[in-house]
DNA sequence: CTTTATGTGCAAATTAATTACAATCAGGTT
DNA sequence: AACCTGATTGTAATTAATTTGCACATAAAG
């Protein structure tokens, strides 16, 4: 039994269960946060059903014992804080605001971690490193994604560029040569304008790494598509954590890359971290 | 005793520890994901000590007891599943790399989550909110952010700009009047640039909310410091999480904003995800 | 209305964690 | 160098918690 999986294999368990056991499923999945505090005395009285029932119910869903449940259920409420309330509403306070931000947002960059296909990935930074060129396109939010993805490769001695704007796309994508990579970011994979430049820069025979939800128009047109699938809360207050997981992604890529540059690469890094200083005080 | 801080208080207590409560310490910081399976026997036997040894040492990290110690510190593996391994090398498989740095950005920001003051956050919405015009100052990686945080309150009816030019900044700042706003992000906390801005617009009687290392030169020069100080690796491959950071702390700003503006707000916001969808495939 | 299978709780037994106390060790003093 | 003192550690007893075995109850089927 996997921590992850927890939560998820006491809901699906739980129409097959007995009565008395889907009492506790139920207060275990109304109140977790409790639960791993409490003693199974404790757990057996605040559902209504005596001490062995509780075992049994910790055995039916996949662990060895009480002390078993309560340490993986634990992990998984660590790992997924928010489990069953990240939605935010109208009468959040602050503290209660930043906590479920912040939550949602490591949620997001987990599950994203763990769906991430490497040999995709590895792909990507083969193509980055035999890049002549490498653009960075994005609209809206994806547009601020793809500046500072410019901002990160730039640093890694390549020919960088970041356009927002469809028309400089379009110029730019058009004198693009086989080799070269454009990396295109697309939060709901839809975007009708990052399309025609992705149409365009496949046509000049160069490559298209897209951060994209899977099987969006978006990832079906790269020619690598690194999917990134983010449940986008339909919310007014939504904290946008896509965007934050492409960021981790460009980190992974950008690192991927300055490796396979090897020493020289490391050299330039370090003088350009000493330039900065003289830009700054003290 | 809080998760988050667990191996924290051990590494702190250390030194202060007697020898046999120090063997227990090094090696649940040695093999920390091993330690959540053992009984108390078990962990006595592994390092060398007697098992009261165990709970004094559990109880002299701020702990209840053993089990106690165990489940804090199983929440703590599981929301920082990289603790004490963080550093990329040259070495590491892509794989490696990723989760590396998932991890450790996902460390970050439940550490600057927990270090937040929120007070000043209160008080930074409500400046926000008072303001007549917002704008955005950052430079190098902090421009993205900068460009990203103008996105995002654009989408709230703020008057709203972003510059990463110290002249466009100067120029701007000199037009500030009493009553606005102006956020600037550094991760250093010490460039010169952004400190020349700060002034001037302080001089404008504009207030000046910034997100940057506590103490730091941008911190102390601003109306409203937000303190985030993420532990910035020297090394050559680092994520750099605090601009992560950054965003995130945005999303709170953006969101209690939001919320403020009450319910006219939020059909505006339906408003412009309707008029998106006109821009997208399908 | 009985029978049987299944589900449930009581109480005993087992296992684990904690406390009390005694032995030991280190450092300082005569 | 021997002794004392206080802190530190381990042994053994205690207490608490979990788990198992078994008997009772309950519901469905004959």
């Amino acid at each position: 039994m996997k921590p992850a999986e927890l939560t998820l294999a006491i809901s699906t368990e739980l129409p097959a269960m007995r009565r008395s056991e889907r009492k506790v499923a139920e207060f275990v999945l109304s109140r977790p946060a409790e639960v791993i505090r409490m003693r199974i005395v404790d757990l057996a009285e605040q559902a209504q059903v005596s001490e062995p029932t509780v075992i049994r119910f910790c055995r039916a869903v996949g662990c060895k014992g009480f002390l078993d449940f309560k340490l993986i259920l634990a992990q998984q409420l660590a790992a997924s804080p928010s489990y069953g309330q990240i939605a935010i509403t109208d009468t959040d306070s602050l503290a209660e605001c930043t906590s479920k931000v912040f939550d949602s947002t490591v949620d997001t960059l987990l599950n994203v971690r763990d769906h991430l296909d490497l040999h995709r990935l590895d792909e990507a930074v083969k193509a980055l490193c035999a890049a002549n060129r490498v653009e960075f396109y994005g609209f809206g939010a994806s547009a601020a994604v793809a500046f500072d993805a410019q901002h990160r490769f730039f640093r890694l001695q390549l020919a960088t560029a970041a356009y927002s704007d469809p028309h400089l796309q379009n110029m730019s994508a058009t004198s693009l040569s086989p080799g070269d990579v454009v990396v295109a970011f697309s939060q709901s994979g839809r975007t009708k304008a990052i399309l025609d430049s992705i149409d365009l820069v496949k046509s000049n025979g160069a490559a298209v790494i897209a951060l994209a939800p899977s099987k969006s128009p978006v990832a079906t047109a790269a020619t690598i598509p690194i999917n990134i699938d983010v449940e986008e809360d339909s919310q007014i207050y939504t904290p946008l954590s896509s965007r934050i997981a492409h960021l981790a992604v460009i980190d992974v890529l950008a690192i991927g890359v300055a490796q396979q540059k090897g020493p020289e690469l490391q050299e330039h890094l370090r003088q350009l971290q000493a330039n900065l200083n003289s830009l700054r005080v003290k």
